[in-house]
DNA sequence: AATAATTTTTAGTCTTGACTAAAAAATGTT
DNA sequence: AACATTTTTTAGTCAAGACTAAAAATTATT
């Protein structure tokens, strides 16, 4: 088995490549561990060692598919987890993420089973993201960021980029939640602001929240 | 906070603590924890700092009294945790504790409480141990080995020593489950084992387990 | 193309928690 | 009381995973 250290490595790599597919550079590693570029140097040789990641000096890495199926069941592990705080533990959905990186780590097959079974099968996390399944498949669904609507288009809050708890207790003080349906009612050019219907009341928002919230259109 | 290391020394001594009640050795702990008596020695000497125990070379250790609910705080989260894999999970009582020894290091006030809540406020784990309450206070009930019962008195079954897999599905093969009665019917003077009554059926057991069984008398 | 700036790697150090081998203290035995 | 045995501690190593500083490779700029 690998160690938590190596774990969230991996985690990170397979963040990474989900947005980029390029070889993930030492760097972008580092900066979103917040360690330093030496230590991801030490760490990916270790990995690529165990054949986790193919590691080529000086161009990046990219996942191996064990390294792939391995970094998606942790990712798995720390959706599901969520999932169990929100619903079971009254957990609100900005506060489960430093419990779920630790829980994530824990070490049962038959754990992980169960409490996808005792949680019905749920598909989604708190914020929207998919839960890969047991073989590490992830479906990706057809989401569209907020500020890419236009005038009078409307969708399905699924989703968000950024799940700081600042940026989720904003959300739930405007009243903006999962499944609530939005629509662009006025879009400003000078400063890329919205004015949105959302719970029958009109709201104004930044484009930093419409660039970090996923709709789906209808 | 501490590491998962210095959680499972201060467990151990803890547990070691409420059996002998004198200094605990370093060969003994050496002995729990499989490790080397060398290593405990380094180990002690940083808890000693951390002012979690009182050392005194070549005499053993104390726990002081943030020692002592720091470690009921481990033991209660085990035990909690245990619960939850039985009740929720659908472990079976020998399953449950290399599972529960990778969560009592999880980190959260938050998780702890409110698992203990959806639990039910639980007494006692899966073994019939008594969980500590959040003050670390763990109260010891009255219970007597099997083996000091004799003939013709009965007891409700309340908990064991040894929890090893192996001795938890013997019990399970032979009907004998937390919760039941059991009448000793004939104690055996030459190999010391017992002729009892459970599940209204007649049944002999060896000394061994005789003496890893609790039983509440009634 | 040559130089400057950036990125990445290497080399060496530190801490944690383990180990072995040897020394020191405590305990047991005659 | 003197010696033998056991227990415990000390001293020195090792691996994992982090770090800093310096060297090497790559990329950008003139």
């Amino acid at each position: 088995m690998f160690s938590q250290s190596e774990e969230n490595y991996l985690k990170t790599i397979y963040h990474l490549s989900l947005i980029s597919n390029k070889g993930i550079t030492t760097n972008a590693i580092a900066k979103k561990l917040e360690t330093k570029a030496s230590s991801v140097t030490d760490m990916v040789q270790k990995l690529s060692e165990k054949e986790l990641i193919i590691y080529k000096k000086y161009q990046g890495v990219t996942l191996t598919e064990f390294g792939k199926t391995t970094a998606a069941n942790i990712v798995r592990k720390h959706r599901l987890w969520e999932v169990f705080l929100v619903e079971k533990l009254n957990f609100s959905w900005d506060e489960v993420h430093d419990v779920a990186e630790q829980l994530e780590h824990i070490k049962s097959p038959k754990l992980i089973q169960e409490l996808d079974s005792f949680l019905g099968f749920p598909t989604h996390d708190p914020h929207g993201d998919p839960i890969p399944d047991d073989k590490g498949n992830l479906k990706i669904s057809e989401k569209s960021l907020l500020s890419t609507l236009v005038k009078n288009e409307s969708g399905i809050c699924v989703g968000v980029i950024d799940s700081s708890s600042e940026f989720l207790q904003f959300l739930d003080k405007k009243g903006i939640t999962l499944g609530k349906q939005i629509t662009v009612l006025e879009k400003e050019e000078f400063d890329d602001s919205l004015s949105i219907m959302i719970n029958d009341k009109k709201l104004s928002i930044s484009q930093k929240i419409a660039t970090n919230l996923f709709v789906k259109k209808r």
